[in-house]
DNA sequence: CAAATTAGTTGGTAGTACGAACCATCGTCA
DNA sequence: TGACGATGGTTCGTACTACCAACTAATTTG
């Protein structure tokens, strides 16, 4: 069928290493910077702007009781702030400080960087075709 | 540059997406079979027989002192055993109980399972190239 | 205004992960 | 044969991750 020497992989297989293979990303990099996976996605997350903590516990697919944890080690770190909202007293929004603005951006690049990598080395048309079937697979959430 | 025509997400965005959905996958799967994640996947790995410590170690991406405890709790489940090879005193195999094994294969249906859902509701022909394209992308390893 | 809801935190417990140091066994080679 | 380096795993100490139940404070609703 397709001219891959052994055979293709199963599909939930295929998709499984796949996930393997990002997260080995993930946790290289985030290694090189100095800080956890989790602590680099929740970072990566915040690039777009501040985020209030239910809507990121959504995000990340968390308890709301572990991310008051994860973003108190991030703060620590001065990495990010807890904006309180004038508006609804209740509310945190959390937001990037410039130091952490600044890593975020750097985990960002260097791991779509490594990941475009792949997909320069497939044959032509298979990075998009790959990014447009996930596109669609995502769209049934 | 890369004109992601339309709403295609970018490939790295696409990658890291999917990774975020099979994790979930897992461990929704993993949860309700009281297990964890990490659990599940060694649990799996062990399917096609037993592993010695190191290789494990390397399949799962752990430095060998983490896959000691990790090992450690799923044994004290009485999921898996150690093996002593008699040929080499040093190694152990890590074997799946009958208990362990019966778990292993329902975690593995289920999950390859709900993936394969994923898959059905593609265009035709969507999920074979899905699988063939990752699977020369993980060829690049 | 009281009751129900929502946003987020606290505290307790179990699991995850690393590095450095360690023990035992194996293979080698002098 | 016996010292030695390499290999396979474990132990220990530390930090992080993650959950649940219970909680406080602010908001919304009846």
């Amino acid at each position: 069928m397709t001219s891959t020497i052994g055979t293709d992989l199963e599909f939930a297989s295929a998709l499984v290493r796949m996930s393997h293979l990002v997260q080995r990303v993930f946790a290289d990099v985030s290694r090189e910077h100095d800080t956890t996976p989790q602590q680099a996605q929740l970072l990566c997350l915040l690039i777009g702007g501040p985020v209030g903590m239910t809507e990121l516990s959504r995000l990340v697919n968390l308890e709301k009781s572990s991310l008051t944890g994860l973003v108190d080690r991030v703060e620590r770190r001065g990495l990010v702030a807890r904006v309180r909202d004038s508006s609804d007293r209740r509310t945190c929004r959390v937001a990037l400080t410039p130091q952490g603005e600044r890593l975020a951006v750097d985990l960002h690049d260097e791991i779509s960087g490594r990941l475009d990598t792949l997909a320069e080395a497939l044959p032509d048309g298979d990075g998009e075709r790959l990014a447009a079937i996930i596109t669609r697979l995502l769209a049934q959430e």
